[in-house]
DNA sequence: ATTAAGATTTACT
DNA sequence: GTAAATCTTAATG
């Protein structure tokens, strides 16, 4: 095992993807409602150009802080995305919550996102965080245990079961599969087109 | 102060 | 499958 950097170049080799990949199977319980993650993204810091701590900045400011803490961000304006501090404070990593499936609170995340689909409920970042709740009043919560949105650790997954793959929507390093999602999970979707794509 | 870009979702065809 | 809507944040003059 392979400590060297990788054909791929620099990062290849980030703890940042344990820590992800440590996060699958877990459940995050929101408000009244908890979703297991079945798909989840690394973000780490100056390395990473698509990471929003790549510049520091007050939104990013909450990536540099104590692991175990709740980075909500907004995308497009519209839509919110839930991410989780990892790492040491400093080092601005953190894991975006893509998509994961409901387990408890079902039918309130089904009141919420207006539809019957489970696999639907949570599909996606924007509406995994609708569908737990979570709202900007939840930016830099501690998940480390309740009452409050908390992160329960769930245990650890079978190698094989864990795929990784190029990350969606990041215009830069996306050749870094950096994406890790819980294969045969029906909630994970496939690749999606890159935003915003030039005439 | 203004311009540009973005970690998306939903609806319609 | 394709197209459009929406808001914030970051950078620049």
């Amino acid at each position: 095992m392979p400590e060297t950097s990788g054909p791929d170049g620099p990062g290849a080799d980030h703890p940042v993807l344990a820590e992800a990949r440590a996060l699958l199977g877990a459940v995050l319980h929101g408000h009244g409602v908890s979703v297991r993650l079945s798909e989840v993204e690394a973000y780490a810091g100056p390395d990473d150009p698509a990471s929003h701590a790549f510049t520091r900045t007050p939104r990013s400011a909450i990536m540099y802080g104590p692991a175990m803490r709740l980075y909500v961000y907004r995308s497009y304006g519209i839509h919110l995305c839930a991410n989780v501090v990892t790492g040491p404070e400093g080092e601005g990593r953190a894991v975006l919550l893509r998509a994961g499936e409901v387990v408890r609170g079902h039918e309130l995340a089904a009141g919420r996102r207006r539809t019957d689909d489970p696999v639907r409920l949570a599909r996606g970042p924007g509406n995994l965080a609708s569908a737990l709740g979570l709202g900007l009043e939840d930016l830099g919560a501690d998940l480390q245990g309740p009452p409050e949105p908390w992160l329960e650790p769930g245990e650890p997954l079978p190698d094989a079961s864990v795929l990784a793959g190029p990350r969606v929507g990041v215009s830069r390093a996306e050749e870094r599969p950096w994406r890790f999602w819980v294969a045969g999970d029906p909630t994970v979707s496939a690749y999606r087109r890159s935003p915003r794509a030039p005439s």
